[in-house]
Parts: structure tokens; C-alpha cells; sequence
DNA sequence: TATAATGTTGCATACCAGTTGCAATAAGGA
DNA sequence: TCCTTATTGCAACTGGTATGCAACATTATA
């Protein structure tokens, strides 16, 4: 993911910590993890990569700190349109919403902010009036690399 | 699910046979199933639903029979935020495109279209010419009955 | 209408991501 | 430092979905 650089190292910890929660050197540990990821990883992805640095920590601890991240909006889930089987990826709530783009061919993910999903959000909340908490936009389809190219068959 | 009049009662049946493949006795009790359904369901009560219709229906036949009308693109999976689960929900393909607004406190799902969505989906395909094959905008929140009661705690 | 070829089904079983109960442990305030 | 309470790790479990395979049904063909 591109990390803006506006972002705070330790931000995570911070807003955890500004909510009174307890900081352990699991969740430390795990915070750094997402907050120094490249790329959207998933649950067993983000234990494998917190082993490196704590080799005890337990998978359990992995989901409840990314349930507990979720439920205070830092992170958002996103399911890239299911093309690894049911897993969920994470990545930490960005400033600005946007839009994932995952290829069927060759399963490259890209990322994509619009002033029309943001004027699209604001129609949503007057015209339904309906307050939005979070969004997920997911756009499976093919790049411009591989549709060019063949296309898989049924 | 909002059923518009355009559409044709075994409409699902007669896009797979065109396709060639075989009609059986289960594909016709589930495509019924899938078309007449007013809601939006998950596996498990199209199975229900299914097995009243022919009991002795399997499980893992609804799950091929709905891996196939995907693969058509005749159905959309949705997720409607997880908030029942893992499970998935599954829509016949609307003519046009909707979005899902899932309420976080009552549950309740609705669905809306919009012409900035479809001018969004236009700009995607141009401006990162990205061929889109299916797109899901999920927004969970709190609509308009909920949002003037109290909020749920963390 | 019978037959052959191939697609589809049902059963049992397995799988995988994620969750829960509970006792042991550790964080942070007094 | 002690005490309270949140958090952890383990093990076992759950729910949704997928798979191997033999039996069976569908469709094309004769």
C-alpha cells in the first residue's frame, strides 16, 4: 500500500494507547507489523511476519488485536474480491477512502482515490440518509497489462 | 431483493442451457430458488429453501450450482459487511449496478443506484484502463432510523 | 428409442480461517 | 510494590465451503 508521508510511525500505538487500552509487547509488536507493511497481508501472513520479531506470539493474538484495531476504525478489512480463497486483508485506515482494483489474471492489486466516490459517499449519506462508517469498494476486472492478452476461459 | 418487472421467470435457466450445459432436476429447483428469492441469501437457506422443493437436494450441489451461475457472472456474491459471519449472500446480476448499505445496529439492508456510481465505474475503466468484470461497493453505517438512537459501545 | 459419452450428483471426509473457554500472566494505577 | 483487571496462550471447536470418487442422469448420436 502506498503509506502516505504524512503517517506517524507508532500512530497505531498512539491512538490505542489515547483510548486507554493496555500496551503489550504483543500488541507492539503486531502494530509495527501492519504499520510497516508494503503490501495488504492477512491474518496468517501478519502472525508469520510478528514470529520474526516475537517467535512466541500466538495466533489467537494476532485476530484479537486486529478485531480490536477493526472495532476502533484504524484498520479496515478488505476482501479483494476473494481471489486467495476467504481470507481477509488488512491495511491501516487511510485518510482518504479508495477503491481496490484486483485483476483475475494475474491478481495484482491496484489502488485508486476519486473525487467521484467521494461525492458519491456524500449522495449516499443526503440521499439515504444513511450515516456511512466505513466503505468497501472492490473492482474485480482485468488490468491494462493483461487485457491485452488472452483471456482465461470458464 | 427489488425484482424488476423486465425480468423473465427462468431466465437464469434458459442463460445456462444457451451455454450449453446440462439442466437436471437440482439446477432447475435451485435456479428457482436463486429467482424467486425477495431477499438476499446465503447457502445454506437456498438449501432450505431448495430442499423443500426436492429433499433430497445436497449441500454441496447448491455450493457447485452457485460456483457455475458465478462463473457465468449471472449471480454477484456479497459480503453485506460480514455481519452474520463468513457467509455469503448471493443476488441474481441487476441490469445495472447497485450499492449495499448495510446498517451496523438494526441489520437491515438497502440497496441504492446512482448515476455518479456508474459514472465512477466509467472513470476507473478509463483513467486506469482496467476492463471491470464485476465491482461490489459495500457501506456499512447507521440509517436514518438508527442514527437518532443511541450508538452501540465498542 | 436405445446407446454411448460425458457431465453431474451425493456421500463422506477434509479443509481452512477464524473463534471460544479458561487458567496463567502481565500492565498500569494506587 | 501490590492489586485489580485486561490480556495472553493453549487447546479444542465452529461454520462455511471444497474435494475425491463411485453412482447416476443428461444429451447427442445412431
Amino acid at each position: 500500500m502506498p503509506l502516505p508521508e504524512t503517517e506517524i510511525p507508532g500512530r497505531l500505538q498512539a491512538e490505542l494507547m489515547s483510548r486507554g487500552l493496555r500496551m503489550t509487547r504483543q500488541r507492539r509488536t503486531i502494530l509495527s507489523v501492519v504499520e510497516t507493511a508494503k503490501q495488504h497481508l492477512d491474518a496468517s501472513q501478519l502472525l508469520r511476519r510478528a514470529r520474526r520479531l516475537d517467535p512466541q506470539i500466538d495466533r489467537v493474538t494476532v485476530y484479537r488485536t486486529l478485531g480490536l484495531l477493526k472495532r476502533h476504525g484504524l484498520i479496515d478489512e478488505l476482501d479483494l474480491m476473494h481471489m486467495q480463497g476467504e481470507k481477509h486483508f488488512y491495511e491501516r485506515r487511510p485518510q482518504r477512502d479508495h477503491i481496490h482494483m484486483a485483476c483475475l489474471r494475474c491478481g495484482k492489486i491496484t489502488e485508486f482515490e476519486s473525487d467521484l466516490f467521494d461525492r458519491l459517499k456524500g449522495q449516499i449519506q443526503r440521499d439515504c440518509r444513511f450515516h456511512i462508517v466505513v466503505t468497501r469498494l472492490e473492482v474485480g476486472g482485468y488490468c491494462a497489462q493483461c487485457r491485452t492478452t488472452d483471456q482465461p476461459k470458464d
